[in-house]
DNA sequence: TCTGTTATACCTCTTTTGGGGTATACCGAC
DNA sequence: GTCGGTATACCCCAAAAGAGGTATAACAGA
């Protein structure tokens, strides 16, 4: 009987897949939580095969949930689930040492195929999700361009943009130069192929940089 | 016991939700489906009394389903389901005259609470959602502007606008002139109250109007 | 140690925005 | 039939953005 820990903030989600198990899949959920600071405490009382975890939360999120237990030198494979094909978030998960990716709208039995294997320290990637990494790998070049090569510094001007501040008050905001909030902003357009502010807007949403 | 159709392309969810119910909860799923055409045809050869309803489908979503539904007199009462605080997709979920707002992350209570509500035609609010129409209707002026006012002509330039478009890019697309857009572009801004076209999109995608 | 990345800052230049007008033609509601 | 909203078009102007440079200090990784 494998184990599964659901880290998830959706309610109805994590009930639900937890009474989903029956004896014969092999599987059994042992606890649930909303909150990732909450999973250290779990796995100091209860065992754990595999976590199943969401990768958007409010207070901790998937991504940073995985830090903290890398942090404590937890080593328990983790199934990352979500509701989006992000190839900022997949990627981020396997930097982070995720085991599987699966998305919300997987079947049972792949959730099921998915957490065996998570267990086995086999690779799971949800049917959906493969094609996107091969296409990833395929054009690296663009997609590290287009997704992830934003320095954390160039992510917060993107926020300070999408809050509806000019280059001006993003300096104010962030003690830099409006020079330098400049050259940040010419760098970033660059870096995501865009040519105005709109639509760098529209694709860091999309990608989920914001 | 309330039979139920839930329609929500995420596989695991609407399976979870499935298996959540025990016979005391005086709740069952009949059926579920992942396709809002499908829904018409389901009700003709099962009796149901409440459908549970994701709003963010991708062949026919959740208001286009309701839109079906009522085209061919069905009168049976919707409970909507959502991941998104939306107040745009609230207001439009009421109009069309659904009888009940979840949240994906309520707890089963207030699922089983909502889908009791539902089928007896009172109206549901989960409480996250109460506040948000609190304040809708206090500002009831300020949130009409946000969100609805804008004219379809209006959305099609924003529309251009997120693609990265320029003024005279959508002069040229729209085949007016780029007057005529830069007009257009002040006119939504006034309405919207916003500075850049990069809040603009921001709010454009947080209110759903992209 | 050397190299790449990041963050910082400043220069110049043209184009585009954002904000202020005004105006006409159309259409639907009252 | 008048009024309000929409779409259209043009005027002006100051401010900001976008595009091109260059440069330096700090720091992390090979």
């Amino acid at each position: 009987m494998i184990k599964v820990l659901i880290v998830d903030d959706h309610f109805l989600f994590a009930e639900g897949v937890k009474t989903m198990f029956r004896p014969e899949d092999g599987i059994e959920v042992v606890s649930h939580t909303i909150n990732g600071n909450q999973v250290p405490s779990i796995l100091a009382e209860t065992e754990v095969d595999v976590i199943l975890m969401d990768i958007d939360m409010p207070i901790l999120d998937g991504l940073a949930t995985m830090e903290l237990l890398k942090s404590k030198a937890y080593n328990i494979p983790i199934l990352m689930l979500t509701m989006h094909q992000s190839m900022r978030q997949i990627k981020a998960a396997l930097e982070k040492g995720a085991q599987g990716y699966i998305l919300k709208d997987a079947s049972k039995a792949e959730l099921v195929e998915a957490i065996v294997n998570t267990s086995q320290r086999k690779n799971y990637f949800h049917p959906k999700i493969n094609d996107q990494i091969f296409d990833y790998f395929r054009g690296k070049k663009k997609s590290s361009n287009e997704l992830q090569d934003l320095s954390e510094r160039e992510k917060e001007i993107i926020k300070c943009l999408a809050e509806g501040m000019n280059s001006k008050a993003i300096g104010n905001a962030l003690f830099i130069s409006e020079h330098t909030v400049k050259t940040h902003r010419r760098n970033i357009m660059h870096k995501l192929e865009v040519n105005t502010s709109a639509e760098l807007i529209r694709l860091s949403i999309e990608k989920g940089i914001i």
